[in-house]
DNA sequence: CCGCCGCCTGCTCATATGAGCAGACTTGCA
DNA sequence: TGCAAGTCTGCTCATATGAGCAGGCGGCGG
């Protein structure tokens, strides 16, 4: 295209779109056909120089959702934009609604749902409305008895999920990771515990975040982690985790010894899974998001839109 | 709009602008009528969800300059978009070149072509095409005999432009502002200088920028004023320049001693004239735009898209 | 409980837009 | 210079969209 049809493109696109002009009207303005109009209009669009964005905070890319479900594998994917959001928490608190909304449209209704626990899927149950499913029953998949004073978010998330959802939960009374491969040993092979991870192995779905692999993962924070065990899990390559269990960039396990003492579904158990929900949002969780995908822990994926074209570009 | 609507209408603006439905795709996607989704798109547009910006550097923005002619009374404006706008010289450059591309277009041409100098007309002139127009006489409206070794961009501004349009061009041999109003009265009683100010006065149309009054002034630059100067003026209520001469908001010479000792056309010698077109751009021109508008200094204001907005919000 | 008012819906019809095509025009090459 | 290929133009026709209207529905006051 020439300078001189570009230029005519840029003024026909603000006689188009700002002031409403039909391309006729256009045409006689600038004294052209209104079908070189139409056609300067689509260079516009084509070239880029048009850009129309969606601006609410419930708005999805789903050209990018396409990409994703084509060049990733994913059955599903949910982006939502970016934007207008000002600060990561409001990301997340988007991406948390999305995923509130993908449950409550998915069809068919799990019968029962396996979740995991952490500040994603903490305010996905409190997006969550009142009835947005009958009868879900809500099973943890992995260990979340707190050990301190943040103590019970993991059991009210799932208690709030069920609630709301109008079932009920069952809990998962279990550390995320203990000290000694035999008291994990031990837990696993009392009655309730293993029941509990039996019904999670059977769930009709799994809805599951991931944390970053640094200073601010929940497991630091709820205590079965120190600074220092993450730090070095991050020199062996860990990316994040998902369930409690560290990953690197390929989705395998980098520290098998600390993997063995993490209670709750295996990374195997949950790719087995049929339907398997990741919810992941924030710059902090590009890699680990990028490892879950690569990986099939997912298969299907709510985001936010950076998160998502960082997926695409690798 | 209630909540439903709400966001129906959203999706509807994902599947019309992002995925290319058509309306009548739209509702059957959406188990709706193909005019409920015409109404919703509507809607959507109407309550601002929906933002289309043109991103070019030519790109103007019509309804503000609209806004503009009918709530300021300016004959013309030119606003350009500051859309992917990085830099204050950025900006700069975008309203120079629409200032020139006014000229060019512009209808009758001018055949005496009264110009300030500055910062704005230089780089105004590097943007005009050679032949832009034929045979347009250009002559200073103001002194711009450098002090210092900044020499000669003032006449080299008004040369470039009469060359470039196929004309020539008339200086005003003399300082901007002179030390002693003695000293001012002899030039001007001088048979050249006052001839030339004579042929400025007739001139077709006028091409003048403004300064702000702070330091980055030209003429401090140039050494006309020190910055101790510019302190009292702005003190005194000066918000800025115009060919030379320090207004206020209200557009009225803020020291008339000062006014006395500058050398060109009067502020009242310039809203005479029947085409006046100012250039201003830049945040730090906020004011002194405003204060230009508002006292019928221009009849034509090319600016950019902050600058538009500031003057229509006060 | 009934009737009126106003909003919402789905229509008809007019208009605006996009696809595709035949001819004119330019461009590159012998 | 002359030819062939490719590009651009302005058309016809099909489709998509918007304006405006009649009927139906729900809400409110009597």
């Amino acid at each position: 295209m020439d300078e001189t049809d570009e230029l005519l493109s840029i003024r026909a696109a603000e006689l188009y779109y700002e002031e409403n002009k039909t391309q006729d009207e256009i045409g006689q303005a600038l004294r052209l056909t209104r079908w070189k109009v139409g056609r300067l209009l689509a260079q516009a669009k084509q070239q880029g120089f048009i850009r129309i964005e969606i601006l609410h905070p419930r708005a999805r890319r789903l050209p990018i959702e396409r990409r994703l479900r084509e060049e990733r594998g994913l059955e599903d994917a949910i982006v939502v934009s970016s934007a207008g959001v000002s600060s990561p928490d409001e990301l997340q608190a988007r991406t948390a609604q999305a995923a509130a909304d993908y449950l409550t449209a998915l069809r068919p209704v799990p019968r029962t749902l396996g979740v995991s626990w952490g500040r994603t899927l903490f305010e996905i149950s409190q997006h969550l409305r009142n009835g947005w499913a009958t009868g879900v029953n809500v099973v943890q998949i992995n260990g979340g008895v707190s050990l301190n004073r943040r103590a019970g978010t993991a059991a009210a998330t799932a208690v709030a999920i069920a609630q709301k959802g109008g079932g009920s939960a069952t809990l998962l009374p279990s550390p995320a990771i203990l000290e000694h491969l035999a008291t994990k040993e031990a837990i696993e092979s009392d009655r309730v515990v293993a029941g509990v991870i039996e019904l999670a192995r059977s769930a009709d779905a799994y809805l599951f975040s991931a944390g970053p692999a640094d200073h601010t993962s929940v497991h630091i924070e709820s205590g079965y982690l120190t600074e220092a065990d993450v730090d070095l899990l991050v020199q062996k390559g860990a990316v994040g985790d998902v369930v409690g269990r560290y990953i690197d960039s390929e989705g395998n396990i980098v520290d098998p010894a600390l993997d063995a003492r993490t209670v709750g579904l295996t990374l195997d158990d949950v790719r087995d899974g049929r339907l398997r929900i990741a919810v992941i949002a924030g710059r902090s969780k590009h890699a680990v998001a990028d490892a879950v995908v690569r990986s099939g822990l997912c298969s299907v994926l709510v985001t936010d839109e950076a998160t998502a074209l960082h997926l695409l570009d690798g």
